[in-house]
DNA sequence: AGGCAATTCCCCCATTCAGGGGAAGCGCCT
DNA sequence: AGGCGCTTCCCCTGAATGGGGGAATTGCCT
């Protein structure tokens, strides 16, 4: 029986080194490869063709989730299992959508990511059970249109409606239409509200 | 020569992991425990008596900066690495202040947290550059009172003043003095940008 | 073809907000 | 003792905000 063929991509130096030292203690696995961010993450799998990409989501150029989404698109049998260290359902969530096959943060013990590289090159799903909870608790992510985002960072920002309404080069008025419609999808009150719930799930980077 | 006793805290098992096997390969450096969370570095310390703690910052059941002023002051002589993965430069300034004798990024090249390791078990200082940077690109953070700080949770949670003199029993015209030294000391000119900037300088959790 | 969301703009209205001023009691620190 | 900051409250004003209505265009998806 062939080495499960695995790539380890992680922004972190300290991280890959400990996949290698546990995955090098597994007979069954093979480490073949690493990459320290996204982008080097796609190209090396076009590479080398690990049956397994273990992948972080937090990643200089081009982030997991994207590099899941494309590998998923170019390489339907490569599975990748995503390594976490927060419970950033939504991040999560977009990466299952994108393709992975299993999701484990980071502080489950050793013997967790062993085994789930295991089943998951055997075909199989592998959430774990923290994950599985975070995932149900979670409301859909609300879908922004491109103004509304936009929007949404200006008040972020402090803009007042007539400042992104210069800035936007509309009228104060089309500005009150989307935030109207943008505390709608939020379930915001107010423009406080909204930053809070948009941060909360992820909507934008401050 | 004694070799440089080492405690390892970090809640993420792969990275303890990780650190134990670059550490078992530098010849004077001796790994002699590890900790998952701020508490159960404090008693391995205590036990152990490293020279050196490779302390991670977030943590659960006390964070690495409670645990490092802990530390720092029941046994001065114990040299602490702080090893972070985000630039929350809020954090790291304030566990060097806590008596940190050096803080990393977890996304350096694994030589320099053995280079790292060595210097501080010398009694040297070591701030990677990106961080030193961080630090001095960074106003002081602000000290806001505790009526400030309860009144800047209600502005995150959306109340409007009138709801927030109701819920702290004074009058509406007291919460607008609250807000209007809070958004002085922020340096913000509406509810919205105090939020994204209190949340930025790491002054509330959402 | 019809529907739906996005985008733009307009109206009105009540409430809220921010900024300006002042005042008073309290505790802490020098 | 005086000063400073926190806390509380009051006045004022003008601007900003949120909610309600409607309407037109575009483009996408069914």
């Amino acid at each position: 029986m062939d080495k499960i063929k695995v790539l380890v991509a992680d922004d972190h130096a300290i991280v890959r080194t400990g996949l290698v030292s546990l995955l090098s203690r597994a007979a069954d696995i093979e480490v073949v490869g690493e990459a320290s961010n996204g982008a080097a993450a796609v190209t090396k799998a076009t590479r080398l063709l690990p049956d397994v990409v273990v992948m972080d989501l937090v990643m200089p150029k081009k982030d997991g989730v994207a590099a899941t989404a494309e590998l998923h698109e170019r390489f339907p049998e490569m599975k990748i299992l995503v390594l976490t260290s927060f419970g950033t359902s939504e991040d999560i969530a977009k990466a299952l959508g994108a393709g992975a096959s299993g999701a484990l943060l980071k502080s489950v013990p050793n013997t967790e990511i062993v085994t789930a590289i295991r089943r998951i090159a055997a075909g199989k799903r592998v959430v774990s059970p923290e994950i599985e909870h975070m995932l149900e608790n979670n409301p859909p992510v609300p879908v922004l249109s491109p103004r509304q985002r936009e929007i949404l960072d200006s008040i972020t920002r402090g803009l007042t409606n007539a400042q992104i309404a210069l800035q936007l080069d509309i009228s104060p008025e089309s500005v009150k239409t989307h935030i109207a419609k943008l505390f709608e999808k939020l379930g915001a009150a107010s423009r406080s509200e909204a930053v809070t719930i948009a941060l909360r799930r992820h909507l934008l980077k401050i």
